[in-house]
DNA sequence: ACCTTTCGCTACGAGTCGTAGCGTAACTGT
DNA sequence: ACAGTTACGCTACGACTCGTAGCGAAAGGT
């Protein structure tokens, strides 16, 4: 992520080993304390760094845990088990597992909360997390159209609406089951969910 | 809410103007503020009160926001306008008006972040909050069947987990809408959405 | 009048924040 | 090998917030 400047190529190198400690530490803390009980200097202490170390690559809390809690979401990615149906119900059932991790709840809810006051925070948030559950939806509806469950979209406007309406509703919902409702996402939930969504894209396309 | 205990019936009894005062200051704070910078002793000078006075009436700052933000939902209610799409389309509308205030957006979610690690604060926000959306789908039903837009539940038990669902998918679309994606609940989303939502429990009701 | 509870105010130790300064460690180019 | 450059650990610091305690005064009930 900050190799976004090119590295600097004179001088002492930062240690990839802190930058894994600190983070890993970070998750460590958030499980234990949460949010607002977390502080810089128990991460520091935590991850065997100075705490001025972590400043120097940190703006503060917030950006340290979206990075923290950022590299939860690398293992997602789109199963192939041969239908549409079946394909968005592995990526909710994916989705919900990291949710599931108290690490992910504290963290990625109170970051969002601070992005409404931060616009800066709001984009790294959408660049290293939102982003990437995103791009699930998009191949999830090239593969189905490759297999025949979906028409090869005409407007490519109206394409773009559907696929972010289908974003807020895969995403909001399981967040809200898992956080709000306070109930696991099982094999139950995930079938019927599925069916709803599917049906209603169907009946909504046919009326079109 | 603190008449749990019934009051004591002596003594100077506590000033409910400063109740409003504080839970008016608290919003304010939120607004300008944020959750992460606020702090209980700006709230009392703003509210014009002690700051031991806040402290005596409420636990700390979740349950302080919790209350402060509460007060926003009271105004949520299931207007009739003539159909069961209408109505839901209604009520979504309803639900992000209040979700597009600064002060709802951070101090929701930020008690939702620290509910998770606080079970009381959990049974708070549902309480408070969340109860009183539920049961505007609940309403929404009884209305729609009244109407004959929808058959009389059979199965008391599928009726209850297809109102969880119902209660999640919307809930939980319009905040990602709103929170996460950061883009505005328009009319054009809420019809598009609706749509989506009633041909997908149709289908779902008629392949059971 | 008397009792009870709340209120505003002040003061306090404890903890956190974010930064500065310093000497040392690690790596690079000549 | 050596000088230049950057990262690191450590300590110390003022500023701020926290949550509580103690006090006298205010506001109600009986």
């Amino acid at each position: 992520m900050q190799s976004r400047h090119s590295a600097p190529r004179t001088g002492r190198p930062r240690s990839a080993a802190a930058d894994a400690a600190i983070l890993a530490a970070t998750r460590a803390a958030l499980v234990e304390l949460g949010w607002s009980k977390l502080t810089l200097g128990d991460v520091a202490t935590r991850a065997g760094v100075a705490k001025t170390t972590l400043y120097r690559r940190w703006a503060g809390k917030n950006e340290l845990v979206v990075d923290a809690v950022a590299a939860l979401f690398d293992e997602l990615e789109l199963p192939d088990r041969g239908s549409l149906a079946a394909d968005i119900e592995g990526v909710v059932l994916q989705f919900a597992a990291i949710l599931a991790r108290p690490e992910a709840k504290s963290g990625l809810m109170a970051v969002l909360a601070e992005s409404t006051r931060d616009d800066a925070l709001r984009e790294r948030i959408r660049a290293s997390i939102v982003d990437r559950q995103k791009r699930l939806v998009l191949e999830g509806r090239v593969r189905a159209q490759a297999r025949g469950e979906l028409p090869p979209e005409e407007n490519p406007e109206s394409a773009a609406r559907t696929a972010d309406l289908i974003f807020d509703v895969v995403a909001g919902a399981v967040v809200h089951r898992t956080l709000v409702s306070a109930e696991p996402v099982d094999l139950t939930w995930a079938h019927a969910f599925t069916q709803v969504l599917l049906l209603g894209l169907a009946g909504a396309a046919n009326q079109a």
